[in-house]
DNA sequence: CCCGTGACGACAT
DNA sequence: TATGTCGCCACGG
């Protein structure tokens, strides 16, 4: 398992994050163990758009529940796509984020 | 190989 | 509560 890059830890956590729910970038960090380096998560999604597998990066956001990387989805926003999923989102940020968030440390926890 | 950059987060002021 | 600064570490040039 420790085979992988992190890069790809991230991608296979953000591809579990269930719809309509949403994580934090150091959430996920702090489930590789790297909670300190939660700034590789965030850059690995910005990889993840390149991958092979398509990645929900939309249902990651940073710890406020902000929708930081709307910016560098492209075209479609990062907004629309999580009310597609029905998550409420108002100014960028998500609505009731407290309520969807959804931590792999809890969620994955065995 | 060295330097700058960055979708964050915690702490200090 | 709001704003500023530092740490973190992988990747590109």
């Amino acid at each position: 398992m420790e085979d992988i890059n992190f890069f790809d830890k991230v991608y296979q956590v953000v591809r579990l994050i269930p719809p309509g729910r949403v994580t934090s970038y150091g959430a996920i960090a702090a489930y590789l163990g790297t909670k300190g380096s939660s700034r590789m998560v965030g850059y690995a999604m910005q990889s993840a758009r390149k991958a092979v597998v398509m990645v929900p990066a939309h249902r990651v956001v940073n710890r406020q529940g902000l929708l930081t990387g709307k910016f560098h989805f492209g075209g479609s926003t990062m907004q629309q796509l999580l009310e597609s999923e029905g998550v409420m989102v108002k100014d960028d940020q998500v609505q009731d984020f407290k309520s969807l968030f959804w931590d792999p440390s809890i969620e994955l926890a065995l």
